[in-house]
DNA sequence: ATGAAGTGATTAGGGGCCATACTAAATGTC
DNA sequence: GACATTTAGTATGGCCCCTAATCACTTCAT
């Protein structure tokens, strides 16, 4: 898959086919956005396969590490925005290969409280380098000034996300 | 989770956490890129369900109809830049809905040609206006001029991500 | 204090994606 | 023509993510 499709007019010609009154240039940012945050995300996951993590287990183990190695899966659930049955399985993973611990909570006998171990908190500096110094290597072709550009932009469209998840009014059924 | 998370200040924290040599900036276009485009997969697959679809499956109709309705499995894996593996995968799922049919070569005998049928064609027609129209909305918060401008650092952004799956140099290892 | 409601975690089941390994058919080589 | 190589498609098994259902514990109301 070439890294610039579709095309504008591609994306016309799909618009026109239905006689629509949309901006295809619109769509295009929206259907590029897309197609950018899949390539990016299956990149990620070769990246952190080189450390036997995924994304997702690294940013389990990160978020461990910003909360001084000790965490709630609930809590976990909300800082990683995934669903506390991914959490379970996130932490199901790494328990496996011994980077995280589970330790029933002494307040509450509900809850569990997740514990980066020693082997755990090695990965995650072992991997650090690389992992920064390429994510940095990624984003060097943009200045600074436009990274803070690219920023605010990508920051207007997550905004708008809701656009496509959110009810519209009842007769339009 | 909050939409603008990381924070600078939470990027340049994890990276001082090694003592890094790296640009917390940097750091942060990337993990927000990663971010929005797993925020904006999900939202689109709850976008994609009201029609009883998913991407995967939208743009495999999209890709048929860009063909006249007509396509083999493997040109819709390159089109898609998929697996072929997960080509059949949605094949079978559109096959059981009735939105497609399978039928064989006439000139390879190794090979299939994926039919549109006109119950996918209807699918494609009826969901065409909610669905573009979505996409507008999300993007509407920036001016053409704006997404001119997001589209040329998100593509460069693109022409970057092979950084993060590149070989190395053998000694590194 | 006891029953109801809420909350934490897990399990079960599904979809999407992948890599790997297989079958069958086509093509190239000698 | 016979054999090896390449190519098309698929089955399998894995990971990540989800929702829904379940279980255990806590908290709240009466």
């Amino acid at each position: 898959m070439p890294e610039d499709t579709p095309t504008l007019d591609q994306a016309a010609y799909q618009i026109r086919r239905y006689g629509l009154d949309v901006d295809p240039q619109a769509v295009l940012v929206a259907v590029r956005l897309m197609a950018a945050g899949a390539r990016l995300g299956q990149a990620v996951e070769v990246h952190f396969s080189r450390f036997g993590l995924s994304a997702g287990r690294y940013r389990l183990l990160a978020a461990l590490e910003d909360a001084d190695g000790e965490m709630s899966p609930s809590g976990l659930a909300d800082v990683l925005g995934v669903s506390r049955a991914t959490v379970t399985g996130l932490i199901g993973g790494l328990e496996r290969e011994g980077l995280v611990l589970r330790r029933p909570s002494a307040e509450d006998g509900r809850s569990a409280v997740v514990v980066l171990t020693a082997r755990g908190a090695r990965r995650m500096r072992e991997l650090a380098p690389e992992h920064f110094g390429r994510l940095q290597e990624m984003v060097g072709a943009l200045d600074p000034e436009e990274r803070t550009v690219f920023l605010n932009l990508l920051g207007r469209l997550v905004r708008g996300i809701p656009a496509l998840t959110r009810e519209r009014s009842a007769r339009e059924e």
